[in-house]
DNA sequence: AGTGCGATTGACT
DNA sequence: GTCAATCGCACTA
């Protein structure tokens, strides 16, 4: 074989996390979700970051999309935990979130903000920006960083496909969870569901609520 | 059929 | 710090 230049080795895509590794309790999940990877394939090119920011929208909860109950918008919701929920935000900002609970029950976390991993040229040529701080810190901007829309609602998470939920043996201890309100809600403002890793520059939000 | 309103972001004073 | 863009959906009539 004549010797053919070989791009950098690329990392194994990392498998899927199984679905009984989730916690089913929504809370639990979005702190259990926090340091995990979401893996994004685009072709030959595989995205991931690391997921550094997270809030829960739990059963009757205003704020959480399906709390008046399940319409075509919010199926995904509705699925058994570990699928995509994708909603887009004021017509402009597409929103990354994960079912919780069993099949039937309306539950999710939104993934709020990743750490780019891998795929930074990628995410930057997405995001029209050079800067690693503004690629994937905020919901709609790590969406738009890797290419989440509406085509991938409901898929499932905890398979290897197009978009999935990874883990690369890094721990997080509960004492480097921050908690604090969710961001940019009016309904059920002053519930404590947001949880971040404290001291981590890629999560999003006011300085007063990440202390 | 019309209206109000977001789980945001980027541009600008 | 302020503010407009933008659009699908739920709600009213």
């Amino acid at each position: 074989m004549p010797a053919r230049r070989e791009p950098v080795a690329a990392l194994p895509a990392p498998r899927p996390l199984a679905r009984a590794a989730l916690p089913a309790d929504t809370t639990a999940l979005a702190r259990f979700l926090l340091g995990k990877l979401v893996l994004r394939r685009l072709g030959r090119t595989l995205l991931r970051g690391r997921i550094v920011e997270t809030e829960a929208y739990l059963v009757g909860d205003a704020a959480c999309h399906a709390f008046r109950g399940r319409t075509l918008r919010n199926a995904a919701l509705f699925l058994e935990r570990g699928h995509c929920y994708v909603y887009l935000a004021y017509g402009t900002s597409y929103m990354l979130n994960v079912s919780s609970e069993r099949a039937g029950i309306g539950a999710g976390v939104l993934i709020r903000a990743l750490e780019p991993l891998a795929g930074v040229a990628e995410m930057q040529e997405r995001r029209g920006t050079a800067r690693r701080l503004d690629l994937t810190r905020g919901p709609g901007r790590l969406a738009q960083a890797l290419q989440i829309d509406r085509g991938l609602d409901g898929i499932d998470l905890c398979t290897e496909g197009p978009l999935w939920l990874g883990d690369d043996g890094t721990l997080v201890d509960a004492a480097s969870i921050g908690r604090s309100i969710r961001i940019g809600i009016t309904k059920d403002a002053e519930r404590p569901l947001r949880f971040y890793l404290r001291g981590n520059p890629f999560v999003s939000g006011p300085r007063r609520l990440n202390g």
